[in-house]
DNA sequence: TTTACTGTTAGGAC
DNA sequence: TGTCCTAACAGTAA
């Protein structure tokens, strides 16, 4: 379940598990349509450790000071695994690598939309995507500069990896409901003031889930994750929650205080 | 059986 | 040229 704090999970547990141990060969499962490394790419690998783990919004990269990075997308239902060469894999798992001393990463999608690839350099990877600063790294002025004057919906703008790298669906619904600002508002119509708190208020929403390494039981009952069902009972205010379609994606608000609308 | 889904991106509209 | 929007991708679960 991928985004900023699901990504950020997902690299505490490689930087845990999988660091400074030799790398001893690589396993692919059934691979239409991921993208993974060529064999000349994993051999480059072979016999090297990693060292080292970085993230960048939605992307990780783990590497070497002065080898390759693989960078490791989750797509939409990528999910990364360290473990012991004895225990049963999961279903889907579309890319192993094996460590020495028995220990191996394995990287599960069952939609496919994930990819692994080789980069050489991280900070030149970055750019070439066009990514935006990490959401939890950028500054309230930066923040108003690059989100606040987007003439499409705030959360069309926050959704955008262009601006802001790291927000998803869940947590830019999450950090508008606690903001009490309508998803389909025009970024550009906002206050300043207004800005400021959806700055805040997603600092606080992606700071909180991190917090909780993305488990979502830990997260208090009455954030909008537990209650993403069309007329479900508002848990702030009593209102009602309902859905539409902002940017393409199913937005869920609360219709009686997220009642910010574009004039 | 139909519909929806946490991400990304090519292609088209404006 | 730039910005924004839609559809499509694949597989599963409700």
């Amino acid at each position: 379940m991928p985004e900023l704090p699901e990504c950020e999970a997902a690299r505490k547990r490689i930087e845990a598990g999988a660091l400074n141990r030799t790398i001893e060969r690589f396993a692919l499962g059934e691979v239409s349509h991921v993208e993974l490394p060529t064999k000349a790419e994993r051999d480059r690998f072979l016999g090297t450790q990693f060292t080292r783990t970085q993230r960048h919004g939605k992307y990780i990269f783990v590497g070497s000071a002065d080898g390759p990075w693989l960078h490791i997308h989750l797509g939409m239902s990528g999910s990364v695994r360290v473990m012991d060469t004895t225990e049963p894999p999961a279903d889907y798992v579309r890319f192993t690598i094996e460590f020495e001393g028995g220990r191996c990463l394995h990287f599960r999608d069952p939609r496919k939309f994930g990819l692994i690839e080789l980069v050489e350099d991280v900070d030149d990877f970055i750019a070439k995507k066009g990514l935006g600063p990490d959401a939890l790294k950028i500054g309230n002025n930066a923040f108003a500069d690059v989100i606040g004057t987007t003439r499409g919906a705030i959360k069309s703008a926050l959704l955008s990896q262009k601006k802001l790298a790291g927000v998803g669906n869940l947590w830019a619904d999450e950090t508008l409901y606690r903001s009490g600002i309508d998803p389909e508002v025009r970024a550009d119509t906002l206050s300043s003031d207004e800005i400021r708190t959806v700055f805040a208020e997603l600092r606080h929403v992606l700071e909180t889930v991190v917090g909780t390494n993305a488990d979502y039981s830990k997260l208090p009952d009455d954030w909008l994750i537990h209650h993403r069902k069309d007329g479900d009972t508002c848990p702030g205010c009593g209102g009602q929650i309902s859905k539409k379609t902002v940017g393409g994606r199913t937005s869920y608000f609360c219709s009686d205080h997220q009642v910010r609308t574009s004039q």
